[in-house]
DNA sequence: TTCGTTGCGTAACGCTATAACGTCCGTTAT
DNA sequence: ATAACGGACGTTATAGCGTTACGCAACGAA
């Protein structure tokens, strides 16, 4: 299941997002591997469909982008929230306890059984402030 | 701001959603409303954009839908939560003080000013459990 | 009146994601 | 070996979500 040994196309889409400064869109990605051999959105999606599976990549509901996992190494790092500026794209991943264990308390107690849960804060990055 | 004199479109958008028992997406809320005039998807984005500014209605961002809020009386009530079924669509609304705390606390840590907030866990409802 | 703002209607377009084929290749079981 | 299977891949087409750009009408403020 944690399969480390990725496919050529997995291989170059999560080059694209890790090489990239921030959060890409799988059009994006397509566009900047076009020049590898790649043609279709279908080749993009079949990849992050995987990586997503490995944890390698999260996927950022609210802008319909991708990013490389910024702690790759710790896998089974429960549900992510991430901080994303408005302003210049940066994206900031954390993880707070306190924050799983609450709406892990909420699911709990009303019988709900989650399967993956999606933290985002968009807003202006400290940067962007300054 | 907080302009409770909806026009008609809104008039009706909101009552597409307020009648549906799930989230909709713009395009079934547009085919829900061909019949009383709607002709194009602009007319129901404009509606619910807003909508949102009112806080009459919340997006949710992991499944391009839109719900009617649960808590419509009660403004002001910061960063709401949804626990989306995955299996019947059903979608709980809930708000919690202490994740809420937790994420401004990081935001304010991280010089970081939020605009706008979404927490969706997705996974099967208790009803669907059983 | 004139101007700015807001909402509305229509058409066209762009971005996001998946369906439905068929192919190739490596593994496993016989 | 080879048949059978599963998994990744390539291509085309299509479905679903959202916006741009234009013009018009109504209304309130200067």
């Amino acid at each position: 299941m944690t399969a480390r040994d990725l496919t050529k196309n997995q291989e170059m889409v999560l080059g694209a997002l890790s090489a990239a400064d921030g959060p890409l869109s799988a059009y994006t990605i397509l566009d900047r591997l076009r020049d590898r051999g790649f043609r279709a959105p279908l080749q993009v999606y079949r990849a992050l469909d995987k990586l997503l599976d490995y944890g390698l990549v999260h996927r950022l509901e609210s802008i319909n982008a991708f990013v490389a996992c910024a702690h790759p190494h710790c896998h089974g790092h429960g549900s992510i929230a991430f901080a994303i500026c408005e302003k210049c794209g940066q994206v900031e991943e954390f993880s707070d306890a306190t924050v799983q264990s609450r709406l892990g308390d909420w699911s709990r107690e009303h019988g709900f059984k989650p399967s993956k849960t999606a933290i985002e804060i968009r807003g202006t990055c400290a940067t962007c402030l300054a």
